[in-house]
DNA sequence: GGTGACTGCAACTCATGGGTTGCACATCGA
DNA sequence: TCGATGTGCAACCCATGAGTTGCAGTCACC
């Protein structure tokens, strides 16, 4: 499948409805006409946000008897999470650098790293 | 300020431009002229992605003479990668509590290993 | 003091995406 | 077998957002 980039990533978990649908099947496999009648939403409205979902790897489909039930799965979250932790770290770290730098008491600049 | 909310933070991380702008300023402080010099758009477009990510808390601005200077702000990034990463988690238990339930044999259930 | 560079605001275009309705087809159950 | 339920596909509406151009106001610097 190979984990799909950041902003698409991201984007797949920016819209409210998709987190509607996405806490739903934490909780529990359900098919699409199902969400359709706990949700505000159409059928059809539910069906592209988990195609949406699903191609990002977020939700999966399994075929019970005549209807497609959905469920979310973690392990991209988590991937996700590790990738933004990292990014984030190395901002801070870039931060703290900085600040320690202009912070230092006087001249004595080292010429380089 | 307070964390925004999960859809609100991750659409603002949902463009590619974002990204872009946020992977200059996680090098180093720079202004939106001089984004609008490196990256293929108006220095008015890169505004309107500034003030989105500001109001996320993903960067911050800084009056540096007669310029306004950017930097990118880990800690957000990194709330936002502890949130995920918990919700992960918790989809991927329960998914394994399912699992074990399934694979239970002492019900008159003879789905084989 | 004039000139160039940076910022802020406003109006506009245009594509994308979220949502809808409608219909055709499959499948389960009484 | 027939009705009810679930899915798939297509066309369509429309609001939002990404991007643009244009102009006015400031500030630094020669």
């Amino acid at each position: 499948m190979s984990t799909p980039d950041l902003p698409t990533m991201c984007a797949a978990l920016g819209d409210p409805t998709r987190w509607e649908i996405l806490t739903r099947l934490g909780e529990g496999a359900m098919s699409a006409s199902a969400l359709a009648r706990v949700l505000p939403v159409s059928r059809q409205a539910i069906g592209k946000h988990l195609e949406v979902l699903r191609e990002v790897g977020l939700v999966e489909s399994q075929q019970r008897g005549r209807e497609v039930v959905y469920l979310a799965l973690g392990a991209q979250l988590g991937a996700l999470a590790r990738q933004l932790d990292r990014i984030g770290r190395s901002w801070e770290s870039r931060l703290l650098r900085i600040k320690e730098l202009a912070e230092r008491p006087d001249h004595d600049r080292p010429s380089g790293p």
